[in-house]
DNA sequence: TATGAATGAGGCTTCATTCAT
DNA sequence: GATGAATGAAGCCTCATTCAT
């Protein structure tokens, strides 16, 4: 009894999952205001309506798909974080860990950019992604400038932005180059650039 | 007889003009996949029929405000360059001409990053804005490599597509900070991060 | 100019007044629950989208069929109400002046007992059809009972229900006997049953 | 053994109980037509393919409903008329008898007004309540015209259909009064009018 | 050229019903 | 017998587009 409780539920998590891939790829493919949800569930092999027994709608996977990242992005900055160093150091550090962590779910970051557009809650998704990453990057600007490790002559909150800047617009780069090597060189450029002197 | 024609195209280019206002207005309120063609003519203030008289769809209308802009930044970017100066110098003028001339149609640039999320062909929106200046501030880049005033190990390109996405990201920015003088801090930024050493 | 205006209103107007007598056929024919708006676009020969031109919902059809109605009977009543005559007279006159402009309409009224199962604000067009003539009926109670001409051991609001009660059941009767007739006879025993002694 | 089956059967009958039950509940709070079968059975605390157990269609429900209904109106109504009684007397007793078994189930009765909109075979819900009361006031009337003690210039069918509408649509009244209270009045009422003078 | 009513394709959502567990 | 996930039919509604005036 109890297992076949699990057995359904394992399936229904199964399932979900198998949702949350298709709009991915769908997303990804056709951009999110031009995915249906028809398209979706087609994608994934499932019934039109069995959409509606896990999500209510397309922004909520979009919510999800974004929950899931920034969960990884965090995981991923605190493991890095542990280790004590110099304020630049750090933040190469987690940048460079953020990029390995959004490259490997590359069809979601773009979205986020693009997606306060079609909600009527632009604020909840537009800025869903950020929390638990942008401000440990101000935090660490911060320090640092605190510590005369970085320029004081720029606000921690604008070199925080033009991080995030980076991220977004990178995911849509069509140089011929690896996300992480391009988001490697632009942090490069940016570290040198709010290095104090 | 030639001046009843003058005034009729002159009312043509009238109505196109309204059009082109009440369709950036209703983008930057409502954003771009929630504006209706019915929306944008109530706005200006003409029957629906009307717009496929001036525009064949609302992709083009966004085109039109696109080519609008760039032929401002272009204009105000030739203008800057002509003078005779050191590459950065003349890189940081050219970004803050461009901010200048961004600044001023400040509704419409948000859309370009969103706009290829909506359209069936999103190549010729999403880097319609880019050609006339991306590739003047490659140009300029290149040329200060060369010269040995900007840093070598890092591609033109790559550099060239951070300045992009700093103008696109920072229409979007909620800090309490004029866009042109964000802009500014950002490209003070960049510019040290760039210089040779 | 203003002929083709006037020329194209009309034809809005005939177009509404089709979907109007579409409705309240499709209404009666297959209730209101079961009639969709597909189907009563297809009962007026016209296209689904076109129902939207004209109406918001299936309800807000059925309030203007339930206006239209209550116009009519009001009309009606004012007319038959001028003369002056005794309570029970003026009550019976009124009663069957009701009848005949119901009878004209009879598809309609069926609807009112029911709609309010079907609306999420049920208030609205349950009690829609009343005003004008309810309120009517009680005035015309209340002055026959000032007046010693009927019973006043029993509120007025009750006998005012009763007639309203008549109304509403008699338009389902399955009696081989007309409408009007059956109101008449009805009428007839609470006149008999309302007059004091 | 025999206990086993026993006890099964009597599960097996409170099931069936708390989907009635919660239907009742589920049909008085949101109407017929906007309540779900989904709706019940997670008011019932059950799941959802467990209804089609039970029965086979909301409809079903309601009919069974009134089923129940009409065999309480009919065993109280029974016990009035053992007694041997004028017929005023008669018809007003199983009148005040039915209002109280009506109040009992107060939520059922509203419905079946309202029941035969929803279905695609109306006469048999619609009508679905009368049987076994409705021929039972006939009757009554019927003798009491022999009898001398109605008035004989109105049908009785037309009599039993008025004391119909009564229940009907005081089930809805707004009214602050108590149902069986103004089941009372409108009866007296009603009796007063079909006396024979 | 301007208009706006008519249109139907296409997306969203609900829900009765089935069926494997 | 109980369950609830899966399903797709069917309804609602929006909107780009056309076309007669």
């Amino acid at each position: 009894m109890a297992e076949q409780i699990s057995l359904r539920k394992r399936k229904k998590f199964q399932a979900r999952q198998t949702i949350l891939n298709a709009a991915a790829q769908q997303f990804e493919v056709h951009g999110f205001a031009n995915t249906s949800i028809a398209g979706i569930m087609q994608a994934a092999g499932l019934g039109v309506g069995t959409f509606y027994n896990y999500f209510s709608s397309k922004e909520e996977v979009l919510l999800t798909l974004a929950k899931n990242l920034r969960e990884q992005v965090a995981k991923s900055i605190l493991a890095a974080s542990k280790v004590n160093q110099s304020s630049p150091e750090l933040l190469e550090l987690c940048c460079l860990c953020t990029a390995r962590a959004i490259d490997k779910n590359r069809s979601i970051l773009p979205l986020f950019t693009t997606a306060s557009e079609h909600s009527d809650k632009p604020e909840q998704i537009g800025q869903s992604l950020s929390p638990g990453f942008r401000e440990l990057f101000e935090k660490i600007i911060l320090r640092g400038q605190e510590r005369g490790e970085f320029r004081s002559d720029v606000p921690s909150n604008i070199i925080s932005e033009m991080i995030h800047s980076i991220y977004q617009t990178t995911a849509f780069s069509k140089l011929e180059i690896s996300f992480q090597e391009n988001i490697r060189l632009k942090v490069k450029i940016l570290l040198a650039g709010i290095r104090a002197r």
